[in-house]
RNA sequence: GGGCGAAUAGCUCAGCUGGUUAGAGCGCCUGCCUUACACGCAGGAUGUCGGGGGUUCGAAUCCCUCUUCGCCCACCA
């Protein structure tokens, strides 16, 4: 005699896109409809936020995600249950460079490139894009079970971002803060665009270091210098030496002729210069490297920029250079230096190239005209939050790295030479020659003339930083603005911890006057049995599509959750779907077994919508009916007081771990508890009365309700699905009932 | 070059303020298709808690050191 309207096993494809429209249709993700706490009294309760990490609006779900929002849903499920009105918030980023990437390589299908389309067609081209697929990783989010309120889901480009995006650059410009400046930035050759120092990823290469004779002005000998890049030699300015390196004192104050381009240059003293590295004198190359750079402002240094923006020589190289690539410019140069006997030597050398973070190209340090933040007004109040303690962060260490970077903060460049972005609002008039930084569009300059605005646009995450308020409706003093900000929480991977999470704090304390969220809890990162980061170039990565649709979302929710202690990052096994998560499927499947015998033996719902017992802390007492009795003290067994121990106690341990976010320890203690003593033990021993072969049915009834629907309770957060599907069944729920109003159990006081 | 983390069962990992016989999942062995579940039940084996030293009545846990991995930051040409 089993419930005949549930199979033995358990079928997540069957219920939860049913029940995710069930949930959507009743707003259940609105913080309005966050059930009010018991007792009512007093003042309301604090809302608890969370803004979501928006996905690129390109983005294709894969397990950093999985993990990512299950922990913000849980969080956000957690609190709602425990009544405080919770908003998550989501939206979409419109990654500059990664979305441009994407239509751009559509186009280059047509055989085109974006400047055959011109810059206006281009855009609208992204736009349709991004208005055909952008929300499809929204889609995609729905089905890991997200409890977000999608009604106020935002985009980093919307008019409403936009405008807080130009009401921030004015009022930085204003007051002095953004800045326009030559700099030797990092270049990707192939986007054509600056790429900040985070998105300038640093990989370890073998490669060769030559050594290279430039023979004396005097005509008496040369100097040997080192270099990983001898091509760089066409733009040298100077060779400079420790001042203290007396090796070279008689020729400080001397000059060399470069070789090929036959130029003299001097050889001057810098404190920046390492004796030991190399032969102790380097070549400087104002144009082209960053050190370099300074040094040159040092000694008052012209840079000579000889590469086009696609990295190949420009015309400021002797004629059978230019046109040539960089890499094979640096096989002439070397050649060269070979035929003329002043070649000294190569060696192999192990050093870091920078790497595009979005197509992998090697960057060329290059001088150009960018915009700049100036960061450390902005960073000193950031430090100061979390030195006070208005921020924390989980793992605790993590804020020593946070301090760390704020103290050595170095000034944000903030344009990029793409075309899909916020627009710099900035105009110029070759007229009369005046900069205008705007709120609003410049038709027309005071003089009268046409301006033409910067071509420029912003570093994403130039929006992204002001999404904890641009994203409630600011500048504009909305009614969300003044509810729901600062926020609560904010949950992301460390990766951007300084992209991003750094940055809000700024912007937070800045525009706010306070942060945007007090924690920031930073979770791992998914990986291979290798310890690889999943990732789509490896081809390690593990679909989360394909894991809802054979396991179930609760089994990948369950276990991520459950292998990851605070902190660490979560290992699975992208060639064994199966065995990786076979926790999360085992478990829902015994759950759902559990399920159905304790549905089973339940009376049949009555309908007068009563719920089962009282909240938890009062008398046990059977299901409503022909059982409404409360059940006396007295009247429970051995087995039965041990049954409630062990659940009070599990709802106060999984309490305090969600509250620790240790939600590995809170998934652990209703797991033991459902799987080891409930179903294991209690319902074991409890058969013979549940069968009617001995007495006292109605007891163990209630008893087994009570503790089955707690475990249904503390479980929720973690795995929706299949603990509302379990809970609607239970006996007497009114008709549209949600487990997710259920007010959240609190475990008896110890007597 | 700095900073940080990790090393515990065959595998992947917990072990939060030092305190009885060190835990889980998966895998393995024995017996079970017992009318909720074989994605299961009952039972079982498996650990010099990386090496060495120290503090302590007591150490996987604290300190020092070595080894091996990993991560982050950094302008070593």
């Amino acid at each position: 005699m089993t419930d005949q309207t549930l199979p033995p096993q358990y079928t997540p494809a069957a219920i939860e896109a049913d029940l995710y429209r069930f949930w959507v249709e009743h707003g259940s993700f609105a913080p309005e409809a966050s059930p009010r706490r018991a007792g009512g009294a007093g003042a309301p309760p604090l809302p608890y936020v969370i803004m979501m990490p928006p996905p690129n609006v390109t983005a294709v779900l894969h397990m950093g995600h999985g993990l990512n929002i299950t922990v913000q849903d849980v969080l956000a499920r957690f609190e709602r249950m425990r009544g405080r009105p919770t908003l998550w918030l989501p939206g979409t980023d419109h990654a500059g460079i990664a979305t441009q990437n994407v239509v751009e390589k559509l186009v280059a299908k047509e055989g085109r490139t974006r400047f055959d389309l011109g810059r206006e067609e281009f855009v609208r081209r992204v736009w349709s894009y991004v208005d055909e697929t952008g929300g499809a990783i929204l889609e995609q989010l729905k089905a890991l079970g997200s409890s977000a309120d999608w009604s106020r889901t935002y985009f980093t480009l919307d008019a409403d971002l936009s405008r807080a995006v130009r009401e921030v650059f004015v009022r930085l410009y204003e007051k002095g803060l953004i800045y326009r400046g030559k700099y030797i930035i990092n270049w990707c050759p192939r986007c054509l665009t600056a790429l900040s120092n985070e998105e300038a990823e640093k990989s370890e290469v073998d490669g060769k270091i030559w050594r290279l004779r430039y023979p004396l002005a005097s005509g008496q000998g040369f100097i040997t210098v080192a270099t990983t890049r001898p091509e760089t030699m066409l733009g040298d300015m100077a060779v400079v030496v420790h001042p203290g390196d007396k090796r070279f004192h008689a020729l400080l104050g001397q000059r060399v002729r470069l070789p090929l381009v036959d130029r003299e240059i001097p050889i001057l003293a810098d404190e920046a210069i390492d004796p030991e590295f190399g032969t102790g004198a380097v070549k400087v190359t104002p144009a082209h490297d960053p050190l370099d750079f300074e040094i040159g402002q040092r000694h008052g240094l012209t840079p000579l920029d000889i590469m086009t923006p696609d990295a190949h020589l420009n015309e400021t190289v002797p004629e059978r250079f230019r046109g040539l690539d960089r890499f094979e410019a640096r096989r002439r140069v070397v050649q060269e230096f070979e035929a003329l006997g002043l070649l000294d030597g190569v060696d192999s050398h192990r050093h870091a190239v920078g790497r595009c973070y979005r197509c992998d190209t090697v960057i060329e340090p290059r001088l150009s005209d960018q915009w700049f933040v100036k960061m450390k007004p902005l960073a000193a109040p950031a430090l100061d939050a979390y030195r006070t303690g208005q921020l924390r962060f989980i793992p605790e260490r993590r804020g020593e790295e946070y301090a760390t970077w704020m103290g050595n903060i170095r000034d944000w460049c903030i344009s990029r030479q793409l075309w899909w972005g916020h627009r710099i609002p900035v105009w110029y008039c070759d007229a009369c020659g005046t900069t205008t930084v705007s709120r609003d569009d410049v038709a027309r300059c005071a003089c009268g003339a046409v301006p033409r605005q910067d071509e420029d646009v912003l570093d994403t995450w130039f929006s992204s930083w002001l999404v904890p308020f641009s994203s409630l409706g600011w500048p504009e003093r909305t009614d969300d603005l003044a509810r729901y900000y600062p926020g609560s929480v904010l949950v992301t991977a460390p990766e951007i911890l300084f992209f991003w999470v750094a940055r809000m704090v700024m912007a937070g304390i800045e525009f706010m006057g306070g942060v945007p969220f007090d924690t920031v809890y930073l979770h791992g990162t998914v990986r291979d049995t290798q310890h690889r980061k999943m990732s789509k170039s490896l081809g390690n990565g593990i679909d989360p599509l394909e894991v809802i649709e054979k396991y179930g979302a609760d089994a990948l929710r369950y276990t991520v959750i459950a292998s990851m202690a605070v902190g660490t990052d979560v290992i699975l096994d992208p060639k064994d779907l199966e065995t990786s998560f076979a926790p999360g499927r085992n478990f829902a499947n015994k759950l759902w077994n559990a399920g159905r015998f304790i549905l089973t033996n339940l009376p049949v719902a009555t309908g007068t919508g009563d719920p089962v017992g009282r909240p938890y802390g009062g008398s046990i007492r059977p299901l409503a009916g022909p059982h409404a009795n409360v059940v006396r003290r007295d009247e429970l067994t051995l087995a039965d007081r041990w049954i409630i121990a062990r659940c009070d106690r599990m709802v106060r341990e999984a309490t305090v771990n969600y509250e620790k976010f240790r939600l590995n320890e809170a998934a652990s203690a209703v797991y033991h508890f459902v799987w080891s003593d409930l179903a294991d033990w209690y319902l074991e021993q409890a058969k013979p009365r549940l069968h009617g072969t001995q007495p006292g049915g109605d007891v163990a009834r209630a008893v087994v309700a009570r503790t089955f629907e707690v475990a249904l309770q503390v479980l929720h957060p973690i795995m929706p699905y299949i603990t509302e599907t379990l809970w609607q069944r239970l006996p007497g729920r009114a008709p549209q009932a949600s487990i997710m109003r259920s007010p959240w159990p609190r475990p008896a006081r110890r007597a």
